[in-house]
DNA sequence: TTCTTAATAGTAAATATTACTATTAAGGAG
DNA sequence: CTCCTTAATAGTAATATTTACTATTAAGAA
């Protein structure tokens, strides 16, 4: 029974996500792999990164100021986007709090698989720049 | 020296998003609208709610599988989104945790503004569906 | 190797948002 | 209150961003 093909298209959009920290937009995703597909089709990327977001095997970062970014790191964690240059990165140093969506969840009668943060600020370089 | 004007739309802009606890997305405010004010276009909906938010009057918050949302409670709040039927509520009974913003500016050198959050999961009403 | 059909490429279309321009009107000055 | 400057709007066009559609390709079961 067949439910889901292994194509190569599927397999560069995966790993273009996941051999990258800059967290990617769709465009971005289509961009870093034409060089080796140059046929790989833009509505191709889109359905691809959909499918993998909706079976949990990248995430979906929606952004204020930004189309959508795909992170191909699993592990719960947190992301900073600099309000100025629209610089976004990883912050690990403080760990999901997994218990907030078990909280939540009692609270709210909401079952909940997750949260997404993202903290607004202003990067170093940014900061930097206004003082001139 | 004049720099910004109060005008009809901008109020009644203003008033719509204070006024609901739905958090509508930019289209819904226009259409909130339109009865009262028929020639307000959608543009002038977009450029104030822009405007507004960048001001720090309203908040902008972006969700997964669904264009912006704006809220006109500046009360610190998260949100939670249910991924089977789109409702988007407010979860107040949980802090809004300051102190990590502190954290994360001095860990990261970022200066931060604030963080949204938003969590995912499913209301009540679509847990039920589902055992039929 | 054949065959079924999931998935793609290419394109069109829908959705979401911003930009442009003639016109309107907010509000300071007289 | 009236005039005047120009910020803001309405209306429209243009630009993202994303999804839908269809003939064709190719994954992988038999």
């Amino acid at each position: 029974m067949i439910k889901e093909r292994t194509t190569k298209q599927k397999t560069l959009i995966l790993s273009a996500v996941q051999g990258t920290k800059i967290h990617p937009t769709a465009e971005q995703v289509h961009a870093m792999i034409t060089d080796v597909a140059p046929n790989l089709s833009l509505g191709t990327v889109y359905r691809n990164l959909n499918r993998l977001a909706e079976m949990g095997i990248i995430r979906r970062i929606p952004v204020i100021n930004s189309p959508d970014r795909f992170d191909g790191d699993l592990t719960p964690h947190y992301h900073i986007s600099c309000t100025e240059c629209g610089r976004f990165c990883d912050f690990f140093e403080i760990d999901y709090d997994a218990e907030l969506d078990r909280t939540i969840e009692s609270r709210s009668g909401f079952s909940i698989a997750k949260h997404e943060t993202v903290f607004y600020g202003k990067c170093p370089e940014c900061k930097n720049k206004e003082l001139n």
